[in-house]
RNA sequence: UGGGGUGUAGCCAAGUGGUAAGGCACGGGACUUUGACUCCCGCAUUCGUAGGUUCAAAUCCUGCCACCCCAG
């Protein structure tokens, strides 16, 4: 086959080429610039993975070049995650990105090159059942990436290919070491996806217009403080309120946020009963086999990245889903993506509208 | 300008003669392909201020300053 791997410049997708040019297939390289702002420090990250890639693709002896979406990513998922905030909401651009760009813009893109498939370096597994293409939970569970993965439907399944996904970090590092890649020490990537690492206050300072006002504490509807404009609070969020020496002596956090009238809602203690839901909704829902397994069900749902499962019953609404769960959880966030579970395979997952 | 009280880090607050607890906030790090949470580390050579007593004072004494309360 030819097969295209989406290569970052960090190990795993490195890994990812050297496992299928080991397989036998014509495997190509192809590194994205989707993002063209500098860091803090004035450095553009990007280069410097391109340089990784360079040296990588160089070692496994595969060719490779750059392609730039970054006016792809602007409009189809920087502005949303935009908006999200200016709304109030927490978005998390990457699940975007995938569903957008890399297995949309980016698949579209590699296909017209008469490749057959495309590759990345998630940890996320893909197996056939009844002629649909499942999504399921790496195996490492330290490091599973199906949750960014939970908007991608069959057609983009289909031509996906997850080589490191039955693999743990470890191994993976270790073949990286084997063979001499230049970057199998290289620390793991975080931050948003192609932005990168960023001081996330300035950030949205200088991409959201935000605008100041009262902090209230919901118990006592007391006017405590200022915030810095509510785009920069996180339901469930501890940093940056800003509030000592009162009460009980316990940090704030959180609660809420109302966006009509600018209030940032807090409250005092971690698990705080204000901090609790016993559900949630989602508007819209993508279902990786296309379509909901059932009206109603029982199954385990992630409403952010890397939390536990938290066993839950599902009803599918006109617009999006029902989530109860079996108890309440903590800091359930608008904008981020509900991404529900039966056992190890994904089922899909919906922006949360609202906890309940 | 009679009486009483209080002044310890940005905030709250232990400590009443033996060489500055703790919490919150804040800063840094770890964790992490979102944002958060969490964890770890750091954070008063100094206790309103000026003197005095003492081997030794945030702790005792005196003056001054500030704030609060009661009475005027």
């Amino acid at each position: 086959m030819n097969i295209t791997v989406g290569m970052s410049g960090g190990v795993d997708s490195a890994v990812a080429a050297y496992l299928l040019k080991k397989q036998g297939h014509a495997v190509t390289g192809v590194f994205m610039l989707n993002w063209e702002e500098e860091d803090a420090n004035g450095v553009c990250t990007a280069a410097d993975d391109y340089e990784d890639v360079r040296r990588v693709c160089d070692v496994i002896d595969i060719p490779y070049y750059t392609v730039n979406f970054s006016t792809e990513y602007r409009e189809r998922v920087f502005s949303v995650f935009q908006h999200e905030y200016a709304a109030g909401r927490t978005p998390n651009p990457d699940v975007l990105c995938n569903s957008e760009i890399k297995f949309n813009a980016f698949l579209d893109f590699t296909l017209q090159t008469q490749a057959d498939a495309l590759a990345t370096g998630h940890y996320a597994r893909l197996t056939k059942r009844d002629g649909l293409t499942m999504l399921l939970r790496g195996t490492d569970r330290n490091k599973d990436q199906s949750y960014f993965l939970c908007t991608l439907n069959q057609r983009q399944l289909n031509r996906a290919m997850f080589p490191v996904g039955d693999m743990q970090k470890r191994d993976v590092r270790k073949i990286a070491a084997d063979i001499g890649l230049p970057n199998a020490a290289k620390k793991d990537s975080t931050g948003i996806c192609f932005i990168g690492e960023r001081k996330f206050f300035d950030f949205i300072s200088r991409h959201v217009p935000t605008k100041s006002g009262d902090m209230v504490d919901v118990d006592t509807q007391k006017v405590l403080g200022r915030h810095q404009g509510l785009s920069h609070y996180t339901v469930g969020q501890r940093k940056g309120i800003g509030l000592g020496g009162m009460g009980s002596g316990a940090a704030w956090f959180v609660a809420d946020k109302d966006v009509p009238h600018n209030i940032l809602y807090v409250c005092q203690g971690r698990d705080h009963p204000a901090l609790y839901r016993e559900g949630l909704e989602t508007e819209g829902f993508s279902w990786i086999m296309g379509e909901s397994p059932a009206q109603s069900f029982a199954c385990t749902a992630k409403f952010r990245y890397r939390q536990q499962d938290a066993p839950c019953k599902v009803v599918v609404q006109a617009r999006g889903v029902r989530v109860l769960f079996d108890t309440k959880q903590r800091a359930v966030t608008p904008g981020q993506y509900c991404v529900l579970y039966d056992g190890e395979v994904c089922l899909g997952g919906g922006v949360i509208l609202r906890g309940c």
